[in-house]
DNA sequence: CGGCCGACCTGCGGGC
DNA sequence: TGCCCGCAGGTCGGCC
């Protein structure tokens, strides 16, 4: 489920209810992509102080160092005011005052570690060589023209590998490009600045448009308090493969890209 | 260093 | 109806 949208959408949903909490207990399941890379009971007692969000990482900020969550393709976070039993995918638990906040992952591709401090190597080699964020004012036309300068890579994969801006995944990549005009297999360093300028136009307006839908639900994402996203219904491209474009009308054809499918339509992306 | 590819893991939908 | 295959929102590490 995860891009940036879903990832803000939780985001939003569990900062009212962790802030200021106490970490009572923590209980891990089953082994998830990275270690927690601390014992787990070193961490009760400590007050969660923010709930930020980087790329498609959420960061909790506790009084000594930092809870970093991935909810990799499948994850979602879960609160529950009252005590329940763990399901057979549920694979972390953090136990506060207010309740349950809980890790639901069934491909376990997610991530719960802990970072002691900015000079943790963890954190450079989670956090360092990430782009930009596409909703901040960092996210230029400039920096957006800099980046696609700067690869011979088709524009798509440029876009997923998130160095020169983040937070774009499978769905808004094909969606952004989609509402651009561009082919997802252009060389990244013969888009146009007219091209450019429209990108760049279409990536913010996506993932905004995405965050007001509350994001994708494709199979069981949703945000905390259990409100399902519905972006995946306004879809221009993404998982439309054989149905009429919704601007010419010509069927959205489906291709493979570095082993991940790509949505296109062959008449309004040239 | 850039870019491709496999790996990680489980569930589900479509086709036979 | 039931089984098997292919595919799914991410990203890291190894290899050329």
């Amino acid at each position: 489920m995860p891009e940036l949208p879903e990832v803000e959408v939780t985001r939003r949903s569990v900062e009212p209810l962790v802030v200021g909490q106490i970490i009572r207990d923590v209980r891990l399941g089953k082994p998830l992509r990275w270690p927690l890379s601390c014992e787990p009971s070193s961490l009760v007692g400590s007050s969660i102080k923010a709930v930020r969000r980087r790329a498609k990482y959420l960061l909790l900020e506790l009084d000594e160092g930092l809870l970093l969550i991935h909810l990799g393709m499948s994850g979602s976070l879960q609160f529950h005011r009252e005590r329940a039993a763990p399901g057979p995918h549920d694979h972390f638990d953090l136990v506060l005052c207010s309740g349950l906040l809980r890790l639901h992952d069934p491909r376990r591709f997610g991530a719960v570690v802990w970072i002691r401090s900015p000079e943790d190597p963890l954190a450079d080699k989670l956090l360092g060589a990430w782009g930009v964020e596409p909703l901040s004012d960092e996210f230029t036309v400039q920096a957006l023209w800099r980046g696609l300068r700067a690869t011979r890579a088709p524009v798509k994969q440029l876009l997923l590998a998130g160095r020169v801006v983040v937070g774009v995944g499978n769905i808004y990549a094909c969606e952004a490009l989609f509402r651009a005009g561009i082919r997802p297999t252009s060389r990244s360093d013969r888009i146009g600045m007219a091209r450019v300028i429209r990108l760049h136009a279409a990536i913010r307006a996506v993932l905004l448009q995405a965050l007001a839908a509350g994001g994708s639900s494709l199979r069981d994402f949703a945000s905390v308090d259990g409100t399902l996203g519905h972006f995946q219904t306004q879809t221009m491209v993404y998982g439309r493969a054989g149905a009429p474009c919704r601007v010419c009308g010509t069927a959205i054809k489906v291709m493979q890209q570095a082993q991940r499918s790509t949505y296109f339509c062959a008449i309004c992306q040239r």
